[in-house]
DNA sequence: TTGCCTATCACATGACTATGCGAGGTTTCA
DNA sequence: TGAAACCTCGCATAGTCATGTGATAGGCAA
C-alpha cells in the first residue's frame, strides 16, 4: 500500500525534487503538490465541498510559506483531516520554531538538510506511529526543554556548583558587560582604566564562575540568563 | 573499539542482566558496575584523586537510586566527565521525570521495558551522537511540550522582525549555531565535516551579514534576535 | 596575626581568531 | 555564455585569547 503524499513547498527546486523522490520511491505515491498553503487549502475546500476527501495520508509542509505559513496550514490540516500525518519541514533548527510546530499539532518535524534516505525512513516511521523526530531535532527539543525548565530539586550530598547564584563581583560584572558588547580585552582595559592583564584576571574569574571556556559561551549565558 | 559502559543500578537482578548483556555483546565492554550512585562517585573521586580517569565512555544510570538519585548523579557525572555519554533508565514514562532527566544534562533517556536489541541500538546511537530518545519517549516529550505551551505563543515567531530574513545560507546558519554553543573553529570544522578554512570563510560571511566583528557580537545578536 | 576576598599587575606561551587574498566546482538564470 | 550564488579549500599573518603561574596591597573577620 503506497503512502500518498501531499507536498506544500514554495521553493520550486526543492518541491520538484520531492515530487521526483516520491514518484520514484516504492512505498510512496505523489498525491498532490502545491506551491503555497493557500492553493492547497483551496483545493481541499473544493474537494470537501464536492463531498469528497483527498486521498492524502501524509503531508509534507514547509514552515516558511508565503501568505499562510506552514504552521497555520498545519492547523487547518489537522482540523479538517485529523487522520492525516503532517510532517513539517524547514531549513532551520530554531527551537522556537520547533515549539510552534509542535503546538500546531504536527506529527513530525524534519530539517530540509535531511538526506533523502533518512527523510524517507523518517516519514515512514512517523506515518506508522514511529519516532516523530530526527536525532538532530530531538537534540534541539531537549535543548529547548533544558533552557526553559527550572532545575529540579535533587539530593544535596554531592551538591554541584549552583550556577544560578553567581556571585560576580562588581568588577567581574563590568568586564562581562563589556564582553557582551563585543569589546576586546584591550578595549575593556581602556574602558575600565585597568591593565589588559587585570582584564584577563577578571575574565578568568568570570569564566570560572560561569563554568564556561570561551567568550561565546560567556556571552550566551549572560544574555540568556540576563546576567549582563 | 568496544564501548566501555558503567552501570549504576540498585536492582541487583536488572544490574546483573545488564552486566551480562554488555559482557556478551560485541561492541560493548563492561567498564564498571555499581549498586548506588554513592559508590560510583566514591570510585570516581578516588580515581581522580590518584590523577587517573575512568575509561568509561557510556553510563547507564537508573533514575530511582537510593540515597543520591540518578538525576543528581547524572549532574555530577556531566560535570566531572563532560565527554561521557549518560543515558538514564527508568520504568516510568512520567513526563515530569523525563523533564527532570533532561534538565540534568543526560544525553539520552530509556525505559527499562526497552527490549535488549533496541536498548543496544539506542545506546550505540546515543553514544555516537544519534537520537537521544526512543520513539516512545519522543512522543512523551512532544506531549509534554504541547500540554505546557500556551496557545498564545502561536504566531509569535512570524510576528517578530523576521530574523530569518538575514539571508544567511543554510551553511552559514549552521556555523553560527555552533559559534553560539561556544565551539571553536576547529570544533565547528569537525562537527560539520569541513575544513577549518571553510569554517573561516563561512564565518566571514556571517560577520559581514550581521555586521559584526567578533564572536561575542555575533553570539549576542544571534541570541537576542533569535537568529540561532 | 592569619586567612580570605578583591583588585591590581606581570610574564610566558600555545592555540585561536579575524582578515586579506586567491582558487575551483556546481547550479541557476538572464 | 557569463555572472552570481553557494560551498569547498588554501596560504599567510598579525593580533588576540585562554590559561598557568606568580606577586603586591588593602579591607575585613575570626
Amino acid at each position: 500500500m503506497d503512502l500518498s503524499v501531499v507536498i506544500i513547498e514554495d521553493d520550486p527546486r526543492y518541491r520538484h525534487s520531492l515530487e521526483t523522490l516520491f514518484t520514484n520511491t516504492p512505498g510512496f505515491r505523489l498525491g498532490a503538490s502545491f506551491g503555497s498553503a493557500y492553493a492547497m487549502l483551496q483545493d481541499l475546500e473544493n474537494l470537501q465541498r464536492a463531498g469528497r476527501e483527498p486521498s492524502w495520508q501524509l503531508a509534507l509542509v514547509d514552515v516558511e510559506l508565503p501568505g499562510i505559513n506552514g504552521i497555520e496550514a498545519t492547523r487547518h490540516l489537522k482540523k479538517h483531516l485529523p487522520a492525516l500525518t503532517v510532517v513539517m519541514l524547514t531549513v532551520f533548527e530554531e527551537p522556537a520554531l520547533i515549539l510552534e510546530a509542535i503546538t500546531s499539532g504536527a506529527d513530525g518535524y524534519l530539517l530540509k538538510k535531511t538526506p533523502a534516505p533518512e527523510l524517507l525512513t523518517q516519514l515512514k516511521e512517523t506515518a506508522s506511529g514511529g519516532s516523530p523526530l530526527t536525532p538532530d531535532v530531538a537534540r534541539t527539543v531537549l535543548s529547548l526543554l533544558r533552557a526553559n525548565t527550572p532545575k529540579g530539586i535533587a539530593g544535596k550530598f554531592f551538591n554541584s556548583a549552583s550556577p544560578t547564584k553567581l556571585n560576580l563581583t562588581e568588577r567581574e560584572h563590568a568586564v562581562l558587560q563589556s564582553l557582551v558588547k563585543g569589546h576586546s580585552y584591550k578595549q575593556v582595559a581602556s574602558k575600565l582604566n585597568i591593565s589588559i592583564d587585570t582584564v584577563r584576571t577578571h575574565i578568568r574569574a568570570v569564566y570560572r564562575k560561569l563554568q564556561v571556556h570561551s567568550v561565546a559561551e560567556a556571552v550566551a549565558r549572560a544574555i540568556r540568563e540576563k546576567i549582563a
